[in-house]
Order: C-alpha cells, then sequence, then structure tokens
DNA sequence: TTCGTAAGAGAGTGATTAGTCACAACCTAA
DNA sequence: TTAGGTTGTGACTAATCACTCTCTTACGAA
C-alpha cells in the first residue's frame, strides 16, 4: 500500500474515527474487523493499532463521540427553546438523522454490545448525559422525557430494518407527526 | 465427547433452539460461535450443522421463535380483554420479561443484524405481525399503538444495559408505571 | 545538514471460525 | 437377524481475526 498522505496522529485519529462510525454503524462491533476499519480509514491495519490500542478502544472512542454527536444536534436544534417547543425541535432534529443512518445505528450496536462490562460501562455514561442534556433543556418532567427517548429508539429500530421508506402502515404511524 | 442421549431430530432442534436463544441474547449473532451453541445445547458442533443447514439459518429460525413467543405472552395477557386493559396487560407481560432478558435481547440483536437481507426480511415480517396482534386485539388507534412499541424498545435497550436494577433517575422514570 | 522522533507499511503469528468428511452406534421394519 | 436409515462424534480445513515485530520514510528543530 501506497504510504497516506502524512497527518498528524492527532488529525488522523479524528479520520479514523469517522471512518470507524461508518463501518461500525453497519457491521457492529464484532461484525466489523480492523482490516475493514483500517481500509475504510485509508490506512494500514498495524497503523490502526498505533493510534488505538485495541478494537475495543476504537468501537468505544467512537461511541463516545457519536453520542456526543447526537447531544450536539439536540443542544443546536433546541437552542433558545424550552419546554415542548425544545423537544419538538429536538425530535425533528433526531428523524433528520434518519437520511444518514450512521448515529441511530450506532446506538443500536452500542447497546447491542453492552455485554461487554466497558462498553457497557460508556453506553451507560453516554445514554444518561444525553437524557439529562434532554431534561434539563426541556425542562419537562420525567414522564414526558421517557416518551421522548422511547420514540426515539422506536426509530432506532426502524433504521436497523431500512423500514423508513416502506409504506405498511406501521412504519407511517411511526414517522406521521402525530404517532411522534 | 461421549454421545449425547438420543433424541429425535425434531426434539432436538427444539432444545437447539432454546440453547441459542439464550447465547445469541448474550453476545448477538456475530458475537456467536457455533461451538458455543453447540455446547450450550450439549451437542457436537458438525451435528449442529446437521439440525441447521447455516449458522444464518439456525438464527433466523431462532429469532422467529423469539418473537412467536413474545406474541404468545401478549395474546395470553390481554385474553378476553380490549382497549386499554389489553394494552396494559400486554405492557405488564413485556415488563416481566426483563426479568430473564433473553426475548429483549434477542429482538435488539435480530435488529442489529438486519443488515444482512435475509435476517431483515425475517425480523420486519415478525416485527410487523407482532404489531399486527397490538392493534387488533387492543382495537386502538395507530397512535396508541406506536407508543406502546416505542417503550417496549425503551425497554429493549434497558435490558440490553442491564440497567433495570439501577437507582438512576431516568432508570426510575422508564420503569414507573407513569412513565410506561 | 543532520539527527532524533513521529508517521506509516509489510510481513507475519497463533487463535478462532464456519463448515466438511468419514465413520460409529443405534433403532426399526421386514 | 439383518439391512438401511437416522443420530451422533472426531478429526480436519481454509479463511479470517486481533494484534505484533520490524523496518522505512518523512518532518522539524538545532
Amino acid at each position: 500500500m501506497v504510504p497516506a498522505v502524512r497527518m498528524h496522529a492527532e488529525e488522523r485519529r479524528e479520520q479514523v474515527l469517522a471512518a470507524a462510525m461508518a463501518v461500525f454503524a453497519r457491521d457492529g462491533y464484532q461484525g466489523t474487523s480492523t482490516e475493514d476499519v483500517a481500509k475504510a480509514a485509508g490506512i494500514s491495519q498495524p497503523y490502526l493499532f498505533r493510534l488505538f490500542d485495541t478494537k475495543k478502544a476504537l468501537f468505544i472512542a467512537m461511541v463516545e463521540r457519536g453520542f456526543a454527536s447526537v447531544g450536539r444536534a439536540f443542544a443546536e436544534a433546541s437552542a433558545g427553546l424550552h419546554g415542548e417547543q425544545a423537544l419538538d425541535a429536538m425530535g425533528e432534529a433526531y428523524l433528520a438523522l434518519l437520511a444518514d443512518r450512521d448515529l441511530l445505528l450506532m446506538q443500536l450496536h452500542a447497546y447491542a454490545a453492552s455485554e461487554d462490562p466497558d462498553i457497557r460501562d460508556v453506553t451507560r455514561r453516554a445514554f444518561a448525559e444525553l437524557w439529562r442534556l434532554v431534561a434539563e433543556t426541556s425542562g419537562l418532567p420525567e414522564e414526558r422525557v421517557v416518551l421522548f427517548f422511547a420514540k426515539g429508539m422506536l426509530l432506532n429500530v426502524i433504521a436497523a430494518m431500512d423500514a423508513h421508506d416502506l409504506s405498511e402502515a406501521w412504519v407511517r404511524a411511526c414517522l406521521s407527526p402525530d404517532g411522534r
């Protein structure tokens, strides 16, 4: 392989994390090989291990980055808003992520890989942080926030089954503004 | 290995499917080896391939069995009931499945493995069938059914993160009768 | 210019994996 | 009693995997 364009390690790490998101989102933690990630990132597989000690460390870094990304989308969408309006804005933002399914699928695979205690801890923490952000930003009662996240998890599943443009009644119901 | 107690293939298949549920639910499709399943079922790994042509065929059979099992639990719990009462009963039944997380985790791993078109098709079908059952049994409008499934998916995620007996506020909110 | 350091690849390694093949033991029907 | 089908295992295979060792090349500061 011809050497990649030389880059500072920090910059390369970012690039690898972005590439890892795409491939882990598709095939999951166990279903993705480090070779897959390296190829997607345009570097050699050995060098991947210079940047991240283990496959697990890479996955965890990617999960943290992904959840942070969702949080940023929520914060931006709801800037200056409160209550139901804030929640609506965040809901719209989340729905928009369905177009590029990566962030939703990444979540699902983070949950699915939670048999591993290290991954579970980081996933729990990231989920709790996202919850805190939504709860505090909206200022709405817990049971309203529960509903918000419940619908979010349903969207994750729809993304996983790639069902978002099926015409079946149940899909339309999930995606109709009423059902949301 | 001393030969297992001799058994009719049909009966053995059932036993293997039950064992496969436990191990696939824990480690997922890609994270589980056929050796793992064979060990859990108490048979040799080659014989597993006599009973199921491929690992994928085994997983798919297990997914179908699992969704059917959830459907049966719903039907039993809601027998003779209609409307909100039926939905409540099914919700209670689903919550009870949290004790033995297998059926919830199995779902999550079915969704997660849906990059594979064969798995995706069977998962979609099983999900749609479950939806139909809940919608028809309860007779409630679609947006009410959306809420029911949304909360179900949230429970799946809680099961995956093994968060159901954490004392954090967000977990309690998800599991409180209000939030459900 | 030179030299230390960091970026990067090539060529492995031992372990694991899905799936195969050949063979043994058992059951049952004629 | 025996033949044929069925249940079941041991031994194997080719491929893949996470990870390592070793070496090369480029950058930047003195």
